[in-house]
RNA sequence: GGGUUGGUAGCUCAAUGGUAGAGCAGCGCCCUUUUAAGGCGUUGGUUCCGGGUUCAAGUCCCGGCCAACCCA
């Protein structure tokens, strides 16, 4: 392999060099003023201020060097002159390299260019970096390296970090937001003996102590469900699903996921909070609800206005704006005739409801990118909803679109103990053993009325930073092995 | 699963079928406030893997691997 290399030989060379100096080069704990962004702010001239961080540039100008020293929080230069340090610590440098971590005790100074610069004072290495990093100025560009070194990624790349900065923002202020609500946050079983919850292809493992086939949760809604029986009135789980599907720019096979579950509450008061949930995540990730997607240039190619109220609209009424008045007096035949018109590719096999579908995602969904809640769908499409009271082909539920894909789903939950299990019975067909008998079991015992919403957090991810692929916004995807 | 595009030095990229190059990084020398530091010199290649065509293949053909995009 590449550890013939000629740099990283060199590398190690000066690892020798550094211990036969009597400098340990992967040094131990080091006292810091804090992150770099941290020592930006103490930062007062005149001031001694501790640093660490990786070496990114080095401006070696003889008897002095300016460093850059660099963390995930910023940037800062330190001065090294022998005046100052002696010249067995200059000397050092002859064997650091970029990449290097080093720690600084320095007396903060500004340049002639009015640069803020520590003044070294004391200079430890902290560890030593075998492998050089990605060229300076273009960085990291080989889409593929960055997702499989992310490291490499977050070190280059000021976006990357701003994109998972924001990510992480996400699940802090939705937490909060739920906190400040009263919903508990709760965790349920990622091993479960039946994958429910929804329609999707789980993985498979096993335990082998107890000699069981087990699935890994393609939802938890069966458990959160549960805890409804048990008299959890408002919960909520950022849980991380996983479902054995192909992969694309909006498919990972494990994704993350935020449900909550209100008892006494239905689907519209579930629109109603969803719609507040966004608008603060908007609001506190991003500092608008004016959300900006840009190209690679940096030009605005798409602007989504959260500002609400948002719009909503049955589904039925939806399909018939984009589809035709008589839609839904057509024959299947002329349905399929009337989706070809439309430009809507129809697979032969497909049922009636799933060519509707087809033409709703074509021409509703796709093309809507400020939100939309779309309601009471058919109920073929959602077996967990309950069923709308004036229309028994209908349910209770909504889809909401932003930028062109459904991001969240809400219900008014299906409490009937014998509806649910004809519904799932219809769902799972021949395989029976698919159907959940415990949560059968527990609703049984009593559910009261509730609204639930599961909100796909990778896309509501994607939606705030303007990332186009999935895998811009999971620190990890997954990826084939490069070798095998 | 199908189609398209791509894989060349550590990184970013070049190279009509005719001796594989540049910038950055590295290495050596010079330089006491630089910041994409600068100046002079210099090392570095299984061109993703395996076959084939050809006097000659990074380049053309076939197969495979990985990725991105589009479609299902």
């Amino acid at each position: 392999m590449d550890d013939e290399n000629e740099l990283i030989a060199q590398r190690r060379e000066k690892l020798e060099k550094l211990r036969a100096k009597g400098v340990e080069p992967f040094g131990a704990a080091f006292e810091t003023s804090g992150d770099i962004a941290a020592v930006r702010e103490k930062f007062k001239e005149g001031e001694t201020l501790r640093a660490a961080g990786r070496i990114t540039a080095h401006r070696d100008m003889g008897k002095s060097h300016f460093v850059d020293l660099r963390d995930a929080t910023g940037r800062i230069q330190i001065y090294v002159h022998a005046k100052e340090v002696g010249v067995e610590v200059v000397d050092l440098f002859q064997l650091l390299d970029l990449g290097d971590f080093i720690g600084v005790e320095g007396e903060c100074f500004l340049t002639k260019t009015g640069e803020p610069t520590l003044k070294v004072r004391k200079l430890e290495v902290l560890s030593k970096s075998l492998r050089p990093l990605p060229e300076k100025w273009h960085g990291l560009q080989d889409v593929e390296t960055r997702y499989r070194q992310r490291y490499l990624d977050l070190v280059t790349s000021e976006q990357s970090r701003e994109v998972f900065a924001k990510r992480i923002a996400i699940l802090r202020e939705t937490r909060r937001f739920f906190e400040e609500r009263g919903f508990l946050e709760v965790e349920t079983p990622i091993l479960q003996t039946v994958a429910g919850g929804a329609a999707a292809q789980p993985f498979q493992t096993r335990h082998k102590a107890l000699g069981l086939d087990l699935y890994l949760r393609i939802a938890p809604e069966l458990y959160l469900k549960r805890l409804l029986v048990g008299g959890f009135n408002k919960v909520f789980e950022l849980n991380r699903n996983f479902r054995n599907e192909g992969i694309s720019r909006r498919h990972n096979p494990e994704f993350t996921m935020l449900e909550a579950y209100w008892a006494y509450a239905d689907f519209e008061k579930m629109a109603d909070l969803v719609e507040e949930l966004i608008c603060h995540l908007g609001q506190t990730v991003c500092g608008s609800l004016q959300i900006e997607h840009r190209d690679a240039e940096g030009k605005v190619t798409r602007t989504i206005d959260l500002k609400r109220p948002w719009r909503r609209a049955r589904y039925v009424d939806l399909v018939r704006d984009a589809a035709g008045k008589d839609w839904f007096e057509l024959t299947s035949e002329q349905r399929r005739e009337r989706a070809k018109e439309l430009d809507v590719e129809i697979l032969p096999q497909l049922a009636d409801f799933e060519v509707t579908q087809h033409v709703f995602e074509k021409l509703i969904e796709e093309k809507t990118f400020d939100p939309l809640f779309v309601t009471h769908c058919p109920k073929e499409l959602v077996p967990l909803a309950k069923q709308n009271r004036e229309d028994e082909s209908l349910v209770d539920v909504f889809e909401l679109i932003i930028n062109g894909v459904e991001i969240a789903p809400g219900y008014t939950e299906l409490n009937d103990p014998d509806v649910q299990r004809r519904r799932l019975l219809e769902q799972a067909g021949e395989e029976t053993q698919k159907i959940d008998e415990e949560f059968l079991l527990a609703l049984e015992h009593g559910m009261p009325p509730a609204g639930g919403f599961g909100l796909g957090i990778d896309r509501l991810a994607m939606l705030l930073t303007g990332a186009e692929s999935i895998r811009d916004v999971i620190l990890f995807p997954l990826l084939k092995p490069r070798r095998g």
